[in-house]
RNA sequence: GGCCCCGUCGUCUAGCGGUUAGGACAUCGGCCUCUCACGUCGGUAACACGGGUUCAAGUCCCGUCGGGGUCACCA
């Protein structure tokens, strides 16, 4: 059990070269809700050192991704606790004199190698073992003793022997060989620094007493241990989750998936829907399946993240969503709803009797909010948009005397609300000697303009007298 | 290829030496019913393989196979 302490200090370093991605969605949900459980924060920075892909478009989505899905940052951008500023690129005089600290521990040192020297020792080696992988710096600089001026990057002086571990909150114990390091490279020429410098320096310039990512960093983790270590600071614990398939077993892409966040508000879902699947997609709690975002929060934890990556499953995914669309409010489902209406051309407004009488009609019958739109539509058109297939069916000349006559039978009904309607309909039909489904679909298609709706009589209730009787009689 | 991680129903997972291997999604069938949903009842379906350790292995160890990650002046 890892303690709860209000020194938990976690961060989601997105690096702004696109949307925000699922898989980084739920990286960022992992470490925010560990931040509001045990009551640490959460800070939110930005690795924009690879000029060429970052752009100020992706860190508005960025951004907006995070407002969106309701993980607030208490620091980051907008918001300076002192630890800032939290972009890598207005950071670099924090970088230099981090290195300047690792050149005289002697963990670091100065490269005055070129592109061209390393192109050759890149050949020579592709030459003798028929393959680019396995090339590393031959350590040309290495034990320079003249510092000749002029441009040069900053490389690692990493150990060749001996090991370096840590125990991961998820995998447990890891321990990578030294003999597998090279002197990679921590900062560019021109002064910029690369991932795991940036990501070391900030982490612990920042207090980050937790590194929680995905486990595509397990690689770089030593190199950061030793960076660490060289600064003589004290590690953070590390826990590196598993990554987000796409179904075929693939890297999870575009091509099988909307893997933006942002789309999935496009698409009507709700942010705890995506939370509640995001959650459930590599940790567990016994059996739920549903949780409220206090619950995510109540009950999060390390111990039950899987270590195996799980594959993105739009179906599950789907029935979460359906499942907390369904806890929602009458009034909180009509707020959202509406401007999904007004995408359809229909101006509604949040409190309009109508939409709060028939939110829960199609609650169950919606998985996202285009579908409630959608399943709300007629009752807010003058007249409801007509499957002609269906009006074929049920809607031919001699179905109208007895709609006609329904609509007789309803006329005086009061109050206009589906228990009277249902029982002066019936007593009629028993009359009659008819059943309800011998009229039920023909009135269905004349009041919704289609086969499949709510019950009758609560769709006569939200239409209202007027309305109804008119489609009845097909006005 | 080197190094690292991983392997329970199709999918997400529970399990932490002794279980009829549980739940959820999906799927199939029944019920409910004015349609469609919701709900509900039930079915099909899994411990990758091979060796150990142990009275006992899905659970521990080793190997094989399989999947993923990573080997940049990207992150």
């Amino acid at each position: 059990m890892i303690e709860l302490g209000t020194d938990v200090r976690v961060r989601f370093a997105p690096s702004p070269t696109g949307y925000l991605h699922i898989g980084g969605a739920r990286t960022a949900l992992y470490n925010w809700l560990w931040a509001r459980k045990t009551g640490g924060k959460f800070i939110l920075r930005i690795e924009d050192t690879d000029r060429e892909r970052s752009t100020q478009a992706s860190v508005q989505a960025i951004l907006d991704s995070m407002t969106w899905l309701g993980m607030d940052w208490d620091e980051g951008p907008g918001k300076d606790a002192g630890t800032g500023p939290y972009f890598q690129t207005e950071r670099v005089a924090i970088y230099q004199g981090y290195v300047d600290k690792l050149i005289s521990a002697g963990a670091a040192y100065r490269c005055y190698c070129t592109k061209e020297d390393l192109d050759r020792a890149r050949a020579l080696h592709k030459a003798r073992s028929g393959s680019e992988q396995g090339f590393r710096y031959p350590g040309t600089c290495r034990e320079r003793k003249t510092e000749p001026a002029g441009k040069h990057v900053i490389r690692l002086r990493a150990p060749s022997t001996g090991s370096t571990h840590w125990d991961d909150l998820i995998k447990g114990r890891i321990e990578i060989g030294n003999d597998t390091l090279q002197d990679s490279v921590l900062m560019r020429g021109d002064g910029i620094p690369l991932y795991n410098l940036g990501a070391a320096v900030d982490d612990i310039s920042m207090g980050i007493t937790l590194v929680a990512r995905g486990d595509d960093h397990v690689i770089n983790t030593p190199q950061q241990i030793l960076i660490y270590k060289a600064l003589g600071v004290a590690l953070p614990k590390f826990a590196h989750m598993p990554m987000i398939l796409a179904p075929s077993g693939e890297k999870l892409s575009k091509r099988h998936a909307s893997v933006s966040v942002m789309d999935y508000h496009e698409q009507g879902f709700l942010p705890d829907g995506v939370l509640n699947y995001l959650a459930r997609l590599g940790w567990s709690h016994g059996d739920q399946e549903i949780f409220t975002r206090a619950e995510l929060i109540e009950k999060f934890n390390w111990e039950h993240c899987g270590d195996t990556s799980a594959r993105y499953d739009l179906k599950k995914f789907q029935h979460v969503q359906a499942s907390q669309l369904r806890m929602l409010s009458p009034s909180t489902l009509a707020q959202h709803v509406v401007p999904f209406l007004a995408k359809r051309g229909l101006t509604v407004s949040a409190n309009d009797p109508r939409l709060l009488t028939a939110a829960p009609l199609v609650q169950p019958r919606a998985t996202t909010f285009i579908d409630a739109a959608d399943a709300l539509d007629y009752f807010f058109r003058p007249a409801p948009v007509m499957d002609e297939k269906a009006k074929a069916k049920f809607l031919g000349a001699d179905r109208l005397p007895l709609l006609g006559k329904l609509a007789a039978v309803i006329e005086p009904v009061t109050p206009f609300t589906r228990e009277p309607l249902e029982s002066a309909v019936k007593s009629w039909l028993e009359q009659e000697k008819l059943e309800l489904k011998d009229v039920a679909q023909s009135a269905r298609v004349a009041l919704t303009g289609r086969t499949a709706s709510p019950g009758l009589f609560e769709v006569m209730e939200v239409l209202g007298r007027e309305v109804t009787l008119a489609r009845l009689r097909h006005g």
